[in-house]
DNA sequence: TTCGTTATTGGGAACATTCCCGAAAATTGG
DNA sequence: CCAATTTTCGGGAATGTTCCCAATAACGAA
């Protein structure tokens, strides 16, 4: 049974009327007889017709899809940013494509072009942590298919960005260790080919500084964010001459891990060692002690990038914004510090 | 700037072939000369020559994309099912769209209205504890469209189903709890338009009955799995005359909060009271004390619906399997039992 | 040389729509 | 009642491919 679909030719034909005709009801033109057009509507609900997308996609040369492409799904970051966005771009009409990269270079590459052969009208993204190059991210810029950053931004291009004060957080949370009396604050951070590594990392240096606190480069410790490798670290941290006496991670896996490391240890948080995360993923308000951290407006970072993105593609090429939303953090303290 | 795509008559032109037979060349057809091969995809590699799937699509009637419909992100357990699908999808060189219902019927509906105008070729669909009503799936089934669920089934649809054995793996749960000396264990049971919460609870049921245990209703709350309400349901329960020594939770998330209100009580877990849960969550594994539940191969269910439904894309319409595959579960003991 | 074959290629319909342009019909004003 | 609009509609090109059917060229064989 080959089911042949309803077009607007089989509406045509019914009504006698010619395809033209049909399209401008359908399509709400002006120019169509008021009758016409509620005989067209009716017939068209009757035979259940359905507009082909991919032929108005065709002619227009519009999908009203947006493309996401993000790192990974092992924490609750990206899931929630992922509600954000899907919420304002399907109020604006637009479908979402979805790709995670497990943190692979590569599988982001071939999630570009599978973003570009699907023709979306704009994507977000987040890099990996492994993304050094970013020739296939610049072809949508070629192409002149808007893209906003999130989160992992790239800094060699000039388009818009949501991001969260990384620094300002990692500051104000390392402040707070020293307000608590902490004096040697170690830094879990992550690699340096992540500008929010860096940014995170300058603040807690800052931090210290500004508390006259002197920088020791053994207590930081930059890593490629593999969980495997916190045990590791942390371990040779706890193994040092003179031991950290507070934890300051990238993110919230990161210090989750640090805490299960510590506790199987025998030694206590915060008692012993303090530990401070970034993110504020829902499993750092379970985790015991609970994890003080540093809270991201998730959804919203996910909002404001895909409304960033929609606006960007409703406007000409010509007077692309390069835009620079920085939302805030709030320090949220709990039982590890 | 109107950048014009770079389309096969363009090569053509250039090359002054005619479309067909760069048409040809591009798809690897056997017909055709060696040279002129050559030639074309040399010079489609110069052009930067993308195929418009668009066009292609409105031809071969198929888009090479999967749906994925899914309840809520909340836990880890959906993106960590997704992950899966997208593995064995985009090996099959299928891409995905991914929408996510918030738990809401009237969501699920509207999103099932954009996998049709897409034109996927298929869904995997996992429903939102408010459907009832499954007109909207059925038209997939009605078109021609492949459609597999898993983990919340339809029962009312003959197409492939990918469950774990649900009642096996609740049995067992509750068995283990009998086995530690539990005499009344309570169960947070999820709403009963859930095939799962059905087959858990009656796994629930026959542990007891096997044991010889009398079932008493007042120890069985249903209900909508909005968090908010575990709260209230579990002091209920704390609250009755004779307490329930244990709590069997309908799923991880369910579990976790019922041991924040426990512990919020003063109460001890699991000297005062034991809980278990079901899916082995990422956050099941931090809380303190670490969760005991049931655990699911979420990748696998991911990876096999997939296949299933690739399968299914591939065959005829007229020979559709309604295979139902049941995966096992495995019962991780932790802590809190 | 001529005919039958095979290897290549071209032409054009089809896919489902939109949209521009012109034509027919209806309405209005004087 | 006729010209001038305005309203309403149909025709056909265009979107970028695929695919079927011919057509052309080349190449042997008779």
């Amino acid at each position: 049974m080959k089911r042949h679909q309803v077009t607007i030719i089989d509406i045509a034909k019914e009504l006698n009327l010619s395809k033209s005709t049909v399209s401008r009801a359908l399509t709400g033109h002006p120019s169509v007889n008021a009758v016409t057009r509620q005989a067209v509507l009716e017939l068209a609900e009757k035979l259940d017709y359905q507009r082909n997308m991919l032929a108005i996609s065709l002619i227009t040369k519009k999908t009203n899809t947006i493309g996401i492409i993000v790192p990974e799904f092992y924490s609750s970051f990206f899931p929630n940013v992922i509600m954000g966005a899907q919420e304002v771009a399907g109020k604006a009409g637009y479908n979402t494509v979805i790709c995670q990269c497990n943190e692979s270079y590569e599988t982001e590459v071939a999630n570009t072009k599978v973003m570009l052969a699907n023709q979306v009208d704009g994507i977000l993204v987040s890099i990996t942590k492994e993304t050094r190059n970013f020739d296939h991210l610049k072809i949508f810029h070629r192409k002149g298919i808007p893209i906003v950053f999130f989160n992992r931004v790239c800094d060699e291009m000039d388009v818009p960005k949501v991001i969260v004060d990384d620094y300002d957080g990692a500051y104000r949370a390392v402040n707070y260790l020293l307000e608590k009396g902490r004096k040697r604050i170690a830094h879990l951070a992550g690699p340096s080919s992540l500008k929010i590594s860096e940014k995170r990392l300058s603040g807690y240096k800052a931090a210290l500084k500004r508390n006259n606190i002197e920088l020791d480069e053994d207590l930081i410790i930059s890593y490629d964010l593999s969980m495997d490798k916190v045990k590791i670290y942390v371990n040779h941290l706890l193994n040092l001459e003179r031991p950290p006496d507070a934890i300051f991670a990238v993110n919230d896996p990161t210090a989750i891990e640090a805490i299960q490391v510590i506790k199987k240890r025998g030694l206590r948080v915060p008692e012993d060692i303090a530990v401070v995360g970034f993110s504020n993923d829902y499993a750092s308000g379970l985790i015991e002690p609970s994890l003080t951290t540093v809270s991201q407006p998730v959804k919203e970072i996910g909002q404001t990038a895909a409304q960033l993105l929609i606006e960007q593609i409703s406007r000409d090429v010509s007077d692309w914004k390069t835009i620079i939303r920085v939302l805030k953090t709030e320090l949220i303290i709990r039982k590890s510090s």
